[in-house]
DNA sequence: CACCTTT
DNA sequence: AAAGGTGAGCTTTGA
DNA sequence: TCAAAG
């Protein structure tokens, strides 16, 4: 009698091992339900994930057991999961790249809790389509800060520099900011465009945003952080759920979502997001943009 | 989680 | 047979 | 050159 419970999406199939096994203690969650979870979210991560290189945060013994980093796939996943080998400083790294349902599920029955992805496709992997601010709080700020300082990274992309802006939150504490690129330009510049004008913006209002790398220099300031637009670098998938007690989801936002009342960032959880994305706040997502325009309109606005 | 090594 | 280890030692920044 | 950071 071999155990555990078979699992079926589209032309792939796998046995989901110890499905009851627990991973969200506080809340009761099980192994069974983050696959569950996944296959409910589907229609909307799989598209955010597709062509990606992922990098896996693995819990198999559940949130309150520190996780596994994981880049590789490992020798004994299917064949069926599609891998794209990318070049790391001494070597190589086959990264997975989720297009479809079953390889989502499997994913998660890997205790694949959150997949995050690259901002580029693992065909052109130097050339990012998404460019990301991640506003974290820092020495006591307030989601409240965050938010604020998200209108503020707002107002400048969408009406000084005329760049489209989709936003969401990380499930933790802050928020993304994310704007479409066209991929015809490299990471290097893509960074360094994301850092002038967030050294714009800190230098219009010092006492409460900060770049500063060094977490002793950001004092009670809201941390504009434009690192994760690197090569081999990742950021938190939409619609994943986050590793931490609640079960919350990294959840698209409407653009006005952003001023209203009632905006936690851990608003939504393994419970409600299924419910909230039969909306698709990013199905209107803007053509990416090339960057040309935007830093020269960066260059000529002022402080 | 699943494989591998060590005892 | 059972217990224990492994999976990113990435990539950028600036002191 | 290396510790810190995400
Ligand atoms: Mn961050
Ligand atoms: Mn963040």
């Amino acid at each position: 009698m071999t155990g555990g419970t078979e699992i079926r999406a589209g032309s792939h199939g796998f046995r989901l091992n110890r499905p009851e096994k627990v991973l969200f203690p506080d809340d009761g969650f099980t192994k069974r339900d983050v696959v569950e979870y996944y296959r409910a979210v589907a229609p909307r991560i799989v598209p955010q994930l597709r062509g990606r290189p992922l990098m896996m945060l693995r819990h198999p013994d559940g949130i309150e057991r520190p996780g596994v980093v994981q880049k590789n796939v490992p020798d004994h996943f299917p064949d069926w999961i599609r891998r794209e080998r990318l070049p790391k400083e001494g070597g190589s790294v086959l990264h997975p790249v989720c297009d479809d349902t079953a390889t989502l599920l499997y994913l998660a029955g890997q205790a694949c809790l959150t997949p995050h992805r690259w901002l580029a496709r693992a065909d052109h992997p130097d050339h990012p389509d998404r460019l990301v601010f991640d506003l974290d709080p820092s020495g006591g700020t307030g989601f409240a800060d965050v938010r604020w300082a998200a209108r503020r990274v707002c107002a400048l992309l969408e009406e000084e520099l005329r760049l489209p802006v989709a936003l969401m939150t990380t499930g933790s504490s802050g928020l993304h900011v994310v704007v479409p690129l066209d991929g015809r330009t490299p990471f290097d510049e893509v960074r360094g465009f994301a850092g002038d004008a967030a050294r714009l913006l800190v230098a219009r209002h010092p006492e409460r945003l900060t770049v500063e790398p060094r977490k002793a220099d950001r004092g009670r300031r809201t941390y504009l952080d434009v690192q994760r637009n690197a090569y081999a670098q990742t950021a938190v998938t939409p619609y994943a759920l986050r590793a931490l007690p609640g079960a919350p989801v990294a959840m698209p936002l409407w653009r006005g979502e952003l001023d209203g009342p009632d905006l936690d960032p851990r608003g939504w959880t393994l419970t409600s997001a299924p419910d909230r994305a039969r909306e698709d706040p990013w199905a209107g997502m803007p053509r990416g943009r090339a960057l040309g325009p935007a830093r020269r309109r960066l260059a000529t606005v002022e402080e």
